[in-house]
DNA sequence: GATGAATGAGATTTCATTCAT
DNA sequence: GATGAATGAAATCTCATTCAT
């Protein structure tokens, strides 16, 4: 026996534990909502340990079987809520770059729409960074979600190929150096609680990120 | 009720429970070798939760009652070791940068001791990402490194003063984009597991983070 | 896997599960009396089932994880209690059987201390009653409570020996006779929550017993 | 908050929760008695608790409504079940003792029928020793089934009235002898799984209670 | 400084039981 | 009559943390 994590992994990776861990999306929609709302609201207030299933369950008016049987534990249920939220940013970006051109502009337009979202979705960044540690081990993803970093990689890969991007290096890189800034920036503008928007930024940012990121 | 943490932090933070939280530092230094080292590895290869402190005191060949006495709880263990060691960073940094009057070559420098460091100390950013959130809540600095981002801080201003470094940003801002930069670099080219060298990425990400910090 | 009985039977009985199962004799005398005390009062008016653990805990003025230390499961600790009370029964009765010759004799002083024992300790009746079936599919004992049956057959066998006792049957049927009569007779008088005591039976009692366990 | 147990009853036995408790007589044949054999079966194989009324109901191959909607509650399934049983053989035993004069035949008889029944049926003991403690702080009758225990108590009484049996204690103790001896007799039997049948010890058994049932 | 015991809390699991379809 | 989802409770386990020795 190794450590409750660790032990829990091993059960719910092979889904044969208790009720086989129904899928999310088969909830009522408004009860996902009140979950996924209670995870934000619950876990960027209070250290992840600090928080207890009991106080989300009941913060969403469900039980706490339910959110078990549906997530599983308590890490893949902060996992899902992180997933499920950037996967809205990734279609939304998807939705907004559709029709430009040059990626000059596709990188704006990118920039805009992250900061733009996270302006309104100001707890997910929090969460993000709490969410990391707790569910990397859990083999989760978060931090790569498919969609959105697809999203990315895509744009990057093809700007390198335009010749627009720096192509001396990996998409992977550029990748990494969009994400660091952005993440970065955004993370202390919460953490100090900054009472600004952080689209305030915009034009500075996107001056820098170009400054990164241009080719030559 | 509240919770463990919210309990914790404050009886240790306003009361002296028992043993009134003596220094780390007056500790023997092997035996603080061995806490540092054993936090390190544990740390780094589970999850925050799953860790015991009975497991970091056994590797460490210390009662449990020490690891208590020195630092008062799990959050501040990790947080002790994380700025140990991101001031001992802080003063090679000073060190190495002694002399250097051209500001591009101090950004440079800067890069290079930073890649060399966790090149040699590859699992102080994976504690880095694991502790921010753990001690976030507990007011506990980690990331704000006084020393460290100190000595940052002061470079990048300067740099922006001779007009170097884009001084129309704050330098809060620099500061972000360039920890944002690295730290995501470093961050993923752990977590990725990859055979090669950080500091082998070393002129590609000057590269990009001149382009980003430089002025015009 | 299968039932949380069986689990809990076999992560219990190799005794290697969390805390090594400490022995209930090393627990401080006062604390173990306090607990025996609240199984025998919960146990015996309420359903097992019914009883949750930490009633007992609460009642007993210890936590739970005490009792999990100690006697590892629900019902293991009634088990235990059951254990305990019958062999200070069966010290009891070696001792007062101690210098009788007469076979006849010393079932009737049999008798007599049992009477006169669960007189005293009436609840412990019901407690056997309840406990049998929580205990049997564990393996444990109860029933059989070594220490007092083995006084009980060796006393028997003898008499059998001597020509005393029916000796065209094996002992352990005059033992079950014995019990029979006696444990039945015994539970319905506190079942029925008569007024008057055991004691009062034992001469109607010992007739019925004689005629039945006598030889010819 | 009280017990589940308790919970049930104040719901089971005042109000008509849903379904208001169909009479288990209503339900077809062939479904009853597949709920009576999975209940003997499961309830003597297993603990009490560990035995999920969802088993019982796949077992049966009925719905876990259809069991609640009939029975009301785990204990009084269980308890309906062996009421059921007993007043079969209550029955069996009115039915065999027609027309025997001789009170001395009919205890044989008795006795005859009994040992003969749960060679037949011998998972009825542990049933019954399993439900006594589950159900009798529910009220439910099962040790006392008045047809069984009616007849019985008719038979000695008038025994006792012809002076045939003892006389001198009431005709419940003569019952509690009876029945404490068989019941002792045929559940160590069945626990520890003896090979041979009971009607074997026929002669040893009668000779036995008739020496602790006569008179005089 | 250390060792051992005890406690409070929360993670998880497994039901009995209830509801709504 | 049946099926599926949800709930409340309690069994267990693992820890962080505290105490007393």
């Amino acid at each position: 026996m190794q450590t409750k994590t660790t032990k829990k992994t091993e059960t719910q990776n092979t889904t044969e534990s208790t009720g086989t861990l129904a899928n999310p999306a088969s909830m009522r929609k408004a009860t996902l909502d009140r979950i996924e709302k209670a995870v934000l609201e619950l876990f960027t207030s209070r250290d992840f340990n600090s928080v207890a299933l009991i106080e989300v369950a009941r913060s969403a008016n469900v039980s706490l079987q339910t959110i078990y049987k549906y997530f599983g534990s308590k890490e893949q249920l902060v996992a899902y809520v992180l997933d499920a939220t950037l996967r809205r940013l990734a279609n939304r970006m998807i939705d907004h770059l559709e029709g430009i051109e040059d990626y000059r502009e596709r990188l704006r337009k990118t920039l805009w729409v992250m900061l733009d979202y996270f302006d309104k979705h100001p707890k997910v960044i929090l969460l993000l960074t709490v969410s990391i540690p707790a569910s990397r081990y859990q083999d989760l993803p978060v931090y790569e979600s498919p969609e959105l970093m697809g999203a990315f990689l895509g744009m990057l890969k093809e700007g390198q190929h335009k010749g627009v991007f720096n192509n001396t290096v990996s998409s992977k890189m550029l990748l990494d150096v969009f994400m660091g800034v952005f993440g970065r920036v955004a993370q202390m503008h919460f953490l100090r609680k900054e009472s600004n928007k952080l689209i305030d930024q915009f034009d500075d940012l996107f001056g820098i990120l170009w400054g990164a990121l241009k080719a030559g």
